[in-house]
RNA sequence: GCCCUCAUCGUCUAGGGGACCAGGACGUAGCCCUUUCAAGGCUAAGACCGGGGUUCGAAUCCCCGUGAGGGCACCA
């Protein structure tokens, strides 16, 4: 029975980076029809935020990450939360502390930090020295008798190696002269990762752990654990990490992320759904990144890559998130949307946008919206010259910008005005009857006689903007005395 | 400093000894189409990190370099 969990912390949101482990867990679940779990590691007081718990539910809801077992659904093997399981790590401790596998050590933090820093300083070992390792019996009892603080040690062998088997790496091999006599239990009571995560995973019967490449390192100590205790260990398969898209370093959750020209990325799941991406694209995406799809397919739903997915199949190199790609990506899933579904979705982006649309109008623009949209955000700046007159923001643009070789400043004005009368006098006002008049008039006007350079240069008069709806329909959609008001001004500006 | 991981076009990737003068996608450039945008179509430039082996044969296997990244917390 394959069994999975996805374990974040509750520190904020979900990150991006998180998402794809999510997803790859989710996909390897679905595809051997086992269980994914959420699980909460709030075993850190100081770094969990309130809140965040449901900021990372939101987020794999948005993406459609569903979970069989976690602390809003429950499940047979709960709590899912680690700070509500307290009382099982200690348990756990004191097995280890007994069995002599663990000791507890009575260094303070300041004392650490300070070791640690001359250790760095010299370019030595900066693990922990294992001082109270070698205090006796008596002298622990001392310690405790004068109510000191302490933490529980893991006894690490300090002899031989410990091989990790990893199912996308192979073997890896880690001398035991390099684990460290890890934390088990803070002093506070609560366990640490190393703790928590081996215990939770044996009770909650993980099958597989698939998580990112920075937890190498710390494999061999849990690897140790689970003999110490004398419990099978999980699979293990190490995610290639997410790095930063400028190349340096991997995509932090606790720092902020910028490409190679400095522009800063998104990297929080909320603000890629603010931003106007669709979640079948981001799931598409995050995908076929460190994972590949086959077949040189690159649009696919999810549900078509599950049964497809195979962990031994993941690119163990590390990675950068071509956002590129999700541009093009997303553009691509709104092609593929219903107009009607693609105008519910832009609705309430343009509505957070403070543009109230009513959903005929938009359903209207809906088609033309489809294939010039990359991110539903994208909306508000096609349609932008419907509100530019209450805000002020429409200016004529410049006159050199509506002058081409195919149409000339004097074949412009003519054009123009032609087109300020075809307007004003067309009964009724509508696209059958501009597309036929404009058209001739452009014809007519440019040096290569064909419509388009004029039409080209009518769009950016009447709207301000290069890319928009068709012209006869942002014409009808302006209506006829913001079309004349425009022309006018522009047609005024090129006589200058 | 020590340990670990990784290495194919700018980027994401396919490739698991001969099917590779290395395929796809994004991006870039050009052309076509067109309501000068977008979308679409076509075309182009663009990579096996270096050096040694193994083999009749290596992008693929091994070793050594080099480079990039991760870890060495009472954070996960």
């Amino acid at each position: 029975m394959v069994r999975v969990r996805f374990a974040p912390s509750p520190t904020g949101y979900l990150h991006i980076g998180g998402a794809r482990t999510a997803l790859y867990n989710w996909m390897f679940a679905r595809r051997h029809g086992g269980q994914f779990i959420l699980r909460i590691e709030d075993t850190d007081q100081k770094r969990t935020v309130k809140g965040a718990i449901e900021a990372i539910m939101d987020g794999l809801r948005w993406l459609g990450l569903d979970w069989d077992e976690g602390p809003d659904v429950g499940g047979p093997y709960g709590p899912y939360i680690q700070s509500r399981r307290a009382a099982l790590y200690r348990e756990w401790a004191d097995w280890l502390l007994d069995n002599g596998y663990a000791y507890k050590c009575f260094c303070t933090a300041d004392e650490l930090k300070e070791r640690r820093a001359a250790a760095k300083a010299a370019r030595g070992d900066q693990s922990y020295d294992r001082r109270c390792r070698m205090l006796s019996a008596a002298e622990v009892a001392a310690r405790e008798a004068g109510g000191l603080p302490y933490v529980v040690r893991f006894k690490a062998p300090t002899e031989g190696a410990t091989v990790i088997p990893d199912v996308i790496r192979g073997d890896i091999t880690v001398p035991n002269s390099q684990i460290a006599d890890a934390v088990l239990l803070k002093s506070d009571g609560l366990p640490t990762y190393h703790l928590a995560n081996v215990v939770d995973d044996h009770f909650m019967e993980i099958s597989h752990i698939l998580r990112a490449d920075e937890w190498i390192s710390s494999a061999p100590l849990h690897l140790n654990l689970y003999a110490a205790l004398g419990w099978a260990h999980p699979i293990y398969a190490h995610l290639p990490l997410v790095l930063n898209p400028s190349g340096k370093g991997k995509l932090s959750k606790r720092a902020q992320a910028f490409d190679d020209q400095g522009r800063q990325v998104l990297v929080k799941v909320e603000e890629f759904r603010d931003a106007g991406y669709l979640p079948q694209a981001l799931n598409n995406f995050l995908a076929n990144v460190g994972w590949s799809f086959g077949g040189d397919r690159e649009i696919f739903p999810i549900e078509e890559a599950i049964p497809r997915f195979a962990i031994e199949d993941i690119n163990p190199a590390p990675t950068r998130l071509p956002y590129d790609k999700l541009d093009w990506l997303t553009g691509q899933w709104i092609q593929m949307m219903e107009p009607l579904a693609l105008a519910r979705a832009v609705r309430p982006v343009l509505a957070r946008q403070g543009h109230e649309v009513g959903a005929e109008a938009l359903l209207a623009v809906a088609p033309a919206l489809k294939v010039r949209l990359k991110k539903l955000t994208d909306a508000e700046a096609f349609l932008r010259f419907l509100w530019d007159d209450e805000t002020g923001g429409f200016a004529a643009p410049a006159a050199d910008r509506l002058v081409s070789a195919k149409l000339p400043a004097d074949a412009a004005r003519r054009g123009l005005q032609a087109a300020r009368d075809l307007i004003a006098a067309a009964q009724p006002l509508d696209v059958a009857t501009l597309s036929a008049g404009l058209t001739a008039i452009g014809e007519s006007v440019t040096a290569n006689g064909k419509a388009g350079p004029f039409l080209g240069a009518l769009r950016l008069a009447v709207t301000g903007q290069d890319v928009s709806p068709p012209v006869y329909e942002s014409i009808v959609a302006l209506g006829r005395a913001r079309a004349l008001a425009r022309l006018d001004s522009v047609i005024a500006k090129i006589e200058e």
